[in-house]
DNA sequence: TCCGTTCGTGCAATCGATTGCAGGGCCCGG
DNA sequence: CCGGGCCCTGCAATCGATTGCACGAACGGA
């Protein structure tokens, strides 16, 4: 067994412990220890705890969280489980997790699922073997047998970019119905009347919702959301998003705009359109959703909905502590109000699209 | 104190622990320790060694790592320190990590440092407060104080993407010389003669080691590596990509082609070429370094050196783990080869061009 | 038959913290 | 002056594993 200890300018110095500590302030471990918890600091008078600090301090002590966790089966850690940390919206969540539980001295364990329901139950075992404090979940389907779990053990955990349809768990999402809202309304200003959707798939909150943001945008604008031009994707992708324009053109060639249920999906519209000789906007105008890094640099830059990724992350992360420190916090419900992005992808019809052809 | 436990089917039940797994196969809880450890799996007989495995199976054991941290003074975890994940780089080589540490038992606590000397150190103490294993640092400066504290005080750990001076640690970078190399080649045979390059911080290896291979590159070519073509950026983002293209055609015009010295500043060098209105590949080649995604999205598609990120972060993994199961394993150095991606950003320089303007 | 060796298992200390409980000192009132 | 109560601090058990050491059984040889 190895001996806890560093080397310090290249001598092997054993580890500090309370007890170390406890010795040279001439107290024991037990007051030692109640002086460094703030929570009962208060129990122990001034002049001693002082001794203590200063022996901490002195001696450079830290304490072990191991022995903390074994002996208050808290781990100060939390489980975050996202599909795939490639794609570029979950860094800055993570980001914002990060920052988040920084100053709570909680950490974060990152793991991905590939979308795989296999991989996402081997992980969650995982992670409560490593007996984290909670999870963040940016996997939830809107039924979700793992979200299920967690409810029925009882172990804290909060959504985030997706929910579920059960009410009864916390989230932090972005509203996606008011963002889809947001384009539709964009592209009916400049003219569009006859606009497509090439939704996610439904079984996921955002695509779900989104779509449904679709429809209701259409209605409010007084314009028809046929489903002729609503096209599903099988996944929020640049190959399912050509594939799925494709098929929308078969069924519908008189649409003037698409708005994508994201910004990969928008991206496979530009593809299709290359393909077949179409312009954008000059033919149709596209609008994306996430507002990914570098969307400005393509020919067209994209038009597409701004989510407050960062904000949802550090959001996520204060709900799960509120929960975790308070004990049986309410469950809590929030969304985050995205922006439009008007960039190059979208503009008025032209004469000759707005004949249909 | 809560009691360690689980709710499962809404009924609470207590944390299953090695004595409860011993006391079921009626033996002592060394006993079951040892048919649990795969070393000293071999020391209990085969009859008594099933009784345990079964009656842990049964009662769905699983040990807590706290304990056992606690007691050998290991946590099977590693810190994983980046500049920040939101660059695409490093989402892969996370994920490289992640999959060779998987299969070990191993996890990866991810930090970021904005590039912060001072968040470094808090980042760096705060990962040995969390008693990690072994370190894994992607933000070394060639001549860096985190990397000399790691020897000095024995702490297992592995560079990757950057390297440092000193050749006493392990690191797994990309070959940057050769990869220049590449960029270089692939100009000089479309006829290109008067390149210019665009460093990276020459603090940093990558910019150092790419100037190099720039300056190698060239002579090896038969062309001169001219200073005044050779422009040096503060850090490897686009506005300083941008600023230092700007300086570099005030001091010279007659370049045909810009070897950068990564992505980002082959970006700003596209920003700079639109706003002095010059065209790429017409009036002059761009090449980049690192091949992010979405670059064959650009106009014009940018070519650049594509670097095997996921296998940098896997191999990275393998050799700290190599150093944490061996003991004191041998200092490890791994470069991998990177290879050409040519796109549209390079072609043969005009005849105009060719001149000189 | 008896003793020595070997092999397998049990005993108990230990890692480094937290925390309920007990005890001692001090202050104040009778 | 003495006793009771109230803080404050110390004692010791405990969390759940690992591991050096000791002990007992079984076996073989004399």
């Amino acid at each position: 067994m190895p001996i806890a200890g560093r080397y310090i300018c290249g001598m092997f110095r054993p580890r500090v412990t309370l007890r170390d500590v406890a010795r040279r302030a001439r107290v024991h471990t037990s007051t030692a220890s109640r002086v460094l918890n703030p929570a009962t600091r208060e129990l122990i008078t001034e002049p001693i705890a002082r001794r203590v600090t200063t022996a901490a301090e002195q001696l450079g002590y830290q304490p072990n969280p191991n022995a903390y966790s074994l002996k208050t089966n808290r781990t100060r850690t939390v489980g975050v489980i996202i599909p795939d940390i490639a794609n570029p919206v979950f860094p800055p969540i993570l980001r914002g997790i990060e920052d988040a539980f920084a100053e709570s001295g909680y950490t974060a364990v990152l793991a991905n699922t590939d979308n795989d329901g296999d991989r996402e139950g081997t992980i969650f075992q995982e992670m409560l073997a490593r007996r984290v404090d909670g999870l963040i979940l940016a996997t939830a389907r809107r039924r979700d047998p793992l979200v299920d779990r967690c409810l029925l053990e009882k172990i804290p955990v909060v959504l985030i970019n997706r929910t579920v349809d059960r009410g009864d768990v916390s989230f932090v999402v972005n509203d996606d119905t008011f963002g889809i809202g947001l384009a539709v309304a964009h592209l009916a200003a400049m003219g569009h009347v006859r606009i497509a959707h090439l939704s996610g798939p439904l079984t996921l909150s955002t695509g779900f919702s989104r779509h449904r943001g679709f429809v209701r945008a259409m209605k409010k604008g007084g314009l028809r959301a046929e489903p002729k031009r609503i096209g599903v994707c099988g996944g929020f992708t640049e190959s399912e998003g050509r594939r799925a324009f494709l098929e929308l053109r078969e069924r519908d060639r008189t649409f003037t705009a698409v708005v994508a249920a994201n910004d990969m999906i928008a991206l496979g519209c530009y593809d299709a359109a290359r393909e077949i000789g179409l312009r954008i906007p000059g033919d149709f105008s596209v609008t994306g959703f996430n507002d990914m890094p570098f969307l400005d640099k393509l020919q067209p830059s994209l038009t597409t909905v701004r989510i407050p990724h960062y904000q949802m992350g550090a959001q996520a992360a204060r709900t799960l502590l509120a929960r975790l420190n308070g004990g049986l916090a309410a469950v809590e419900h929030v969304t985050l109000l995205p922006e439009l992005v008007a960039r190059d992808s979208t503009a008025a019809p032209s004469r000759r699209t707005r004949r249909g052809r």
